[in-house]
DNA sequence: ATGGTGGCGCGGCCA
């Protein structure tokens, strides 16, 4: 199983990037986040003319995610149970006994605003959910845009990121909490280029400078991470004409 | 440099 995640900034504008993308690099699941679609406006037809399904967790104008699948998507879930939020940030689906979960974790603007505060209650209610699916499902692969870079490793300028939104200590923690319930960083398991990021501000051209973050990550359960043979980030199509600020992180399983 | 760019949707929010 070749699993993928890639945070799209509107579907509507990066369809055919995404449809290329599927085309090139046949991920048997690519998880997207920020469609910045209604449901009803979900381009069901255009992936299915190219043998992908679709799963769904929409809004207008922010937040989004899907699963697009070679096998189509069985017990979905679109939310953290006992966490009310109108927010599309979650799906859940399962693909034989595999199940993935797909996030799109709030930004949190800045330390100590509002939204950094929701940010850290809606990491809490997370960690619970994945402490259930882990109970309910051995093989979990959790993936998308966590909005934080796990370690300093993953920032490309440290000290000016210092306790910055989305490399905080408490940030930070919460993913530490969480991966030890059990999950391990697919990327971390084989040895990497130094400087290697997943996310570039669209400003001060951060990607020409690879001023960038590694902040979506593919997390694998303790009894998947023995499967995994690779994972890589693809900044090609972070290089495309209007890109996403985002590019692709592939996971690939024996499973 | 408290900026810069991009998406949505048409003013201002969000990232």
């Amino acid at each position: 199983m070749k699993i993928a995640t890639w945070n799209v900034n509107s579907l509507r504008v990066r369809l055919d990037q995404v449809r290329d993308w599927l085309a090139a690099a046949n991920p048997d699941v690519l998880a997207i986040q920020e469609t910045k679609l209604r449901d009803e406006d979900f381009p069901v037809a255009a992936l299915e003319a190219i043998g992908y399904r679709a799963a769904f967790s929409g809004q207008p104008t922010y937040n989004g995610v899907a699963l697009l699948s070679r096998q189509p998507a069985a017990n979905v879930g679109t939310q953290i149970d006992g966490f009310e939020d109108p927010q599309k940030r979650v799906l859940a689906a399962s693909f034989g006994s595999l199940r993935v979960i797909n996030l799109y974790v709030p930004n949190g603007q800045s330390v100590g605003s509002d939204k950094y505060r929701y940010k850290l209650e809606w990491l809490a209610a997370l960690e619970l959910q994945l402490a259930r699916e882990l109970r309910a499902h051995e093989h979990c692969v959790v993936l998308g845009d966590f909005n934080i870079a796990p370690e300093d490793r993953d920032v490309h300028d440290p000290a000016a990121w210092e306790g910055k939104v989305l490399c905080s200590a408490a940030e930070r923690a919460a993913l530490k909490r969480i991966m030890a319930l059990g999950f391990c960083d697919a990327y971390r398991r084989f040895p990497q280029a130094e400087q290697t990021f997943s996310w570039w501000d669209y400003r001060a051209g951060g990607f020409r400078r690879n001023r960038g973050l590694r902040i979506d990550l593919i997390l694998a359960s303790e009894a998947l991470c023995p499967d995994c043979r690779s994972c890589y980030i693809d900044t090609g199509p972070r290089g495309l004409e209007r890109p996403s600020d985002h590019t692709p992180v592939v996971a690939d399983f024996d499973f």
